[in-house]
DNA sequence: ATGAAAGCGCTAACAG
DNA sequence: CTGTTAGCGCTTTCAT
């Protein structure tokens, strides 16, 4: 039923040349002599050969593979991520492995272990970071064995390369807006607290608020459980439930402002009427939600490209910088005009 | 700076046993001397060894590597699906490499040999396959090679097993509901035209029409260019612009339907007063929509989960089943009624 | 309980 | 232009 595959040592057998001849067809083709490739080729497409992948990377050391670690692949967010690191990995050969760590460091441990055993190329964290020596310190180790690419985060060190959005503009950017709207009680829901995001945005918030002169009111800050719908829906829940005069919402992702924009209209707030919601990440759905979410774009398939392209200048011995900048930018939608 | 790491001749010599015994020693531990195990052990953390697995591949003919090959990852019904099978897999100490078609037959193509000659134990197609024969040939290629499984589409063959959820009982579940709450003038928008499960709704959606003896009216069913948000938006738009009589739309699947409800409320149709909409694959965002999007449920997370398991057995050389049939579900909420 | 050696499939000197 | 051979890192008989 899985017969074995032909080896290079049938095609070798059954053209008649050695294996090294066979190698060279496949890698060094002008070193062939034009008859012999003929046979080999004739014999390659009977057999139905191509090479074990396995015994190349094994004796060249490289697989092009690239290891690629999100935290929750059905956040659209990261699906659009994942997408658009397989296509430009597809583009340069190269293939992806996936790892979902669920938030969990525990789980991300075990799979850079799986990775790095598996010879990954390179490793691609998707975001969703957090702060903490202890969520650094296997980055580190991984760094010593295979270029690490981190989105949306830094950690500077050797053989680490960021991807960085400005997220700290993209907060102000989007907390502005709803102050040149005319809002004043702008509450934010907060995604992880240790995460470089969260942190980032959290005091994004508070500074533009302040330079807005608009008093800082902490029971408008609520942490989320988790950064998904569920976790935006529940932390407005309990905004609301505080009976704290809102009427805006500045949440850490879009899936949290969706969550929250349920809630809201559930309790009979209408948006943006009563409350403006303003998200991140601007994923496609933002677009088509009814009313459409207004967000601020990281460039998304952007920055999936860049993180590729790191890996894959490292791999060919390019000079690099070691982090680039992404520009974020407001887009208005009806949740918040 | 990406220094070589230890191999087994490493931890062997500086454990002063033989790579037999090292090898035992991760293999068959019973079969080491207490007292070599524990000379063993301090060197492997020491040197920081860990099999290779590439190495172990070669030899052992398996890699524990499952390939999955999916349409759109953006599409959080694949999502949810990768994350199950992610899980699954990693629960049962497999990895897995992701490949995205975007619908191309080509680059499906592609992905397949690629995964192959990195020797995958195992592939699975996570749904939107096409309908004809040059879209079977290459499953059945690769079913040479490998287990294959597929989601929501079958092909009757050797080393080919499918998880079915009973697609045309849910379109009909779907169509009935829209029937029972009194429209007569339901809509259907359809996905990818050759494919399966665009063949089997689109057939079910007719037969329940005629089985509650109401008229099919062909300009109500619109085929859209792609199964996405901007697919079910477009052609909706189509049927809007036909200006026949519309109460109800049943679309393919929940972006799509997510596309049409925007389309609608655009254009000053009320969901669902005066249309009312119901989408397939119940992903999560269902229940977060404003209004709620009825649909209809395919426990995605079973789905996902008997994927790998069928892989799973098949490499335990367990005996199966060549199919197994989920059970469909309704999930009523507020674009419906 | 342990070691020697063959072999998994391939690439890259090196020699001719 | 082509063949021989060592070696990538590992598992597994077969001896001992």
């Amino acid at each position: 039923m899985t017969r074995r595959r032909a080896s290079i040592y049938d095609v070798a057998k059954e053209a008649g040349v050695s294996i090294a001849t066979v190698s060279r067809y496949f890698n060094q083709p002008h070193k062939v002599g034009k008859s012999t490739a003929r046979k080999i080729k004739a014999v390659t497409e009977r057999l139905n050969y191509s090479p074990n992948a396995l015994a190349q990377g094994l004796v060249l050391q490289t697989t092009r593979t690239f290891g690629v670690i999100t935290a929750n692949i059905t956040n659209p967010f990261y699906g659009e991520l994942v997408l658009a690191v397989e296509n430009t990995a597809s583009e340069e050969k190269y293939t992806i492995l996936l790892g979902n760590t669920d938030n969990r460091l525990d789980e991300e441990q075990k799979i850079i272990h799986s990775f790095l055993q598996k010879k990954v190329d390179g490793l691609i964290f998707a975001g969703g970071r957090r702060i903490g020596e202890q969520y650094n310190q296997h980055i580190l180790d991984a760094a010593q064995q295979v270029p690490v690419v981190l989105t949306n985060h830094s950690i500077a060190a050797n053989n680490i390369y960021c991807i960085l959005s400005d997220e700290a503009k993209g907060a102000r950017l989007a907390v502005q807006h709803l102050v040149d709207s005319g809002r004043r009680n702008i509450a934010h829901i907060k995604g992880y607290a240790d995460s470089y995001a969260t942190i980032v945005k959290e005091d994004n918030y508070l500074r533009t608020l302040h330079q807005n002169g608009i008093e800082i009111r902490p029971e408008l800050i609520v942490q989320s459980a988790t950064d998904d719908l569920a976790g935006g829906f529940h932390a407005c829940g309990r905004l609301l439930d505080a009976q704290v005069k809102v009427d805006a919402v500045f949440a850490g992702n879009d899936l949290m402002a969706i969550g929250a924009i349920k809630c809201l209209t559930q309790r009979g707030y209408a948006v943006p009427e009563s409350v403006a919601v303003v998200g991140y990440d601007n994923i496609d759905l933002c677009n088509y939600l009814v009313p459409g979410l207004t967000s601020v774009s990281q460039n998304i398939a952007e920055l999936g490209r860049e993180a590729v392209r790191f890996l894959s200048r490292v791999m060919n011995e390019e000079k690099i910088e070691k982090a680039i900048y992404l520009e974020p930018k407001l887009v208005i939608r009806g949740s918040s005009s």
